[in-house]
DNA sequence: CCGGAGCGGTTGACGTGTCAATAATGCTAC
DNA sequence: GTAGCATTATTGACACGTCAACCGCTCCGG
């Protein structure tokens, strides 16, 4: 399927309504499966899939506590996203802020006993749905197949999205 | 590569590093995906992807009209979503909302000129967009495999996210 | 010394999404 | 008829994200 081309598909032209149909349905089955691992999540855990990004990194960072913009950086979020969502963190007593003594106007972020509770309870249900939702649910050409597209986009979506 | 199983890959067990590694690739870069191209169609026109979703509808309709619930089946929103939605688009004077005669309760939904012209001029940067972003980057073996993906996430993701 | 640039973090406003509760209306069964 | 009951839409409360503005602090140049 080298010559496919129903209407000579060089000329950075619109895409055909098959390639269009193709787009749709891949974009709405990732929202699905998006958000049928985030229910999954919640009703297991009652965890957010941000609330699982930032235990995840706090669990493994020395002392379980890490600077603000360093678990910024580090998940890629702007500071503000993180700053409203440790606030909702705080309240449910996941995560403590305290200041940083070092950094002038730093502020330090500290996994509580019930954050790392919630989080170790939360892997391993959560890794599962994953092997279910995804992993089992391609052959293992798929599955590397996958690998190759998510690159290729990557590739093409430009420096800013590398990381 | 039809032997790789680590840790016996049967079993309904975690996995792998790198499977995991694949998962998250995947699930970050269509973020990306997605939302570079909310950005580009929020600068190019003023329009969220929802806007889109609801112009592309009732541009698509009969008299342009549709009733609110047979409005959300078609894109597959929650009825209350879709309020939440047309309120706002209401106040941008993209649609009207009116009684409808014939049905109990019911609302009709109208796109109004300013959000059909919304609509007309948004389409074929965003078609565009979807060409260079995701159709493009692709080889055609890609295209295809993407499309096989796909079918198989679905599969597996049960008969509630079919349509 | 002081005035402004820059960094780190927070805040407020607002769009967006979900869930549960609430109308408003017709239908059906007694 | 009238007491439920389903259907249709809306509403309110809240979580989540982005953007722009702000605040406190250091540091550097005059």
């Amino acid at each position: 399927m080298t010559k496919t081309t129903p209407e000579q598909r060089r000329g950075g032209h619109l895409p055909t309504a098959e390639e269009l149909r193709i787009w749709r349905d891949f974009i709405e089955t990732t929202e699905a499966l998006r958000s049928e691992l985030t229910s999954r999540l919640q009703t297991e855990s009652s965890l957010s899939p941000g609330d699982y990004a930032v235990l995840l990194a706090l669990s493994e960072a020395q002392d379980r506590t890490m600077r603000s913009s360093e678990l910024a950086t580090h998940i890629g979020w702007e500071r503000s996203r993180l700053s409203h969502h440790l606030g909702r963190m705080e309240r449910r007593g996941l995560i403590r802020r305290q200041e940083c003594p070092t950094v002038p106007r730093g502020a330090e972020v500290l996994l509580t006993p019930a954050g790392a509770d919630a989080f170790r309870r939360s892997t391993v249900p959560h890794l599962r749905a994953i092997r279910e939702l995804f992993v089992d649910a391609l052959t293992p050409d798929q599955l590397r197949a996958a690998g190759a597209i998510t690159a290729a986009l990557r590739a093409n979506l430009g420096p800013q999205h590398e990381e």
